[in-house]
DNA sequence: AAATAACACCACAAAATTTGTAGACTAATA
DNA sequence: TATTAGTCTACAAATTTTGTGGTGTTATTT
């Protein structure tokens, strides 16, 4: 499971990619449209920063926006910032490589399957955007009916 | 991430896979053979036991033992016995459903990437069984070289 | 039947991680 | 220079994970 962190994070950033282009937006706009305590989104937004995500401006007129178009960001790249690896064991990550503590085996017969399921994993995570997980926007409805 | 408790699961699991039909295995046994703390092996043993995956006998020449084939049990089965949801979402779950606290959008545009990583991770948990997982048994090995 | 072996069960404790908060500081703008 | 809004550090609360202790129960052996 993703913890709060990385929801919060997907959810703060699929509210800036909807506005993407329209300048900077607030801390506390997204933390009250998207119901994430303040404190802790600020944390998460200046971690997405530190990273290259995102961008932001001080002072008045200022806020947080995305630092590059939404289809540019993918969304394996956001969850190894906020979650860590995407792997299920320490031994099969590529980005959070660890030896097995006390693996036992001199050849591993279970890291086959976990390795599978990275790849199934991450052929999804790597190809999806920020532009897929995008909030829908009022302006893109059709009210013409 | 999985964690420890799933992963010494996985590595006991696979130990009895190998040993299946040659009668029950110590608790010990497992434990040093595997380097997994014994009384918490205990507890990971019992609720396998409990979820009908393991078998026991008690006293004297008693111990654990997979309660069918190895092929019997899907690694899907396992995970949500000891780890619970393997979705990345609660609200993408199949057996673990609930829905997301404080989820803002009618529609959610975020879950539609997470069923697709679901269904990915599930093609291979589901169709995998202990079997694929069984730890290399002295006897099959050659030593005919 | 007594002794012993081994799992069953309960309750707790330590450690680690996650989640959330406080407050002072810095930069930009009007 | 006052105000606005992000930056940064440190900490605190809550939860989960990991691990332990002790007693009970059942089966086997002698």
């Amino acid at each position: 499971m993703l913890s709060k962190k990385t929801q919060y994070a997907l959810r703060a950033l699929s509210f800036l990619a909807a506005r993407f282009d329209q300048g900077p937006v607030l801390i506390h706009e997204i933390a009250e449209q998207k119901k994430i305590p303040i404190k802790f989104l600020e944390n998460i937004l200046l971690e997405l920063k530190n990273a290259d995500v995102l961008d932001s401006k001080k002072g008045r007129g200022g806020g947080y926006f995305l630092k590059t178009a939404p289809n540019q960001t993918s969304l394996a790249k956001v969850m190894r910032i906020v979650e860590g690896p995407i792997a299920l064991l320490p031994c099969v990550s590529l980005y959070f490589y660890q030896k097995c503590a006390d693996c036992t085996e001199e050849v591993c017969s279970i890291n086959g399957v976990f390795i599978q399921v990275r790849d199934a994993t991450l052929k999804i995570l790597e190809s999806k955007t920020l532009e897929d997980i995008q909030e829908m926007r009022l302006e893109a409805l059709d009210f013409s009916i």
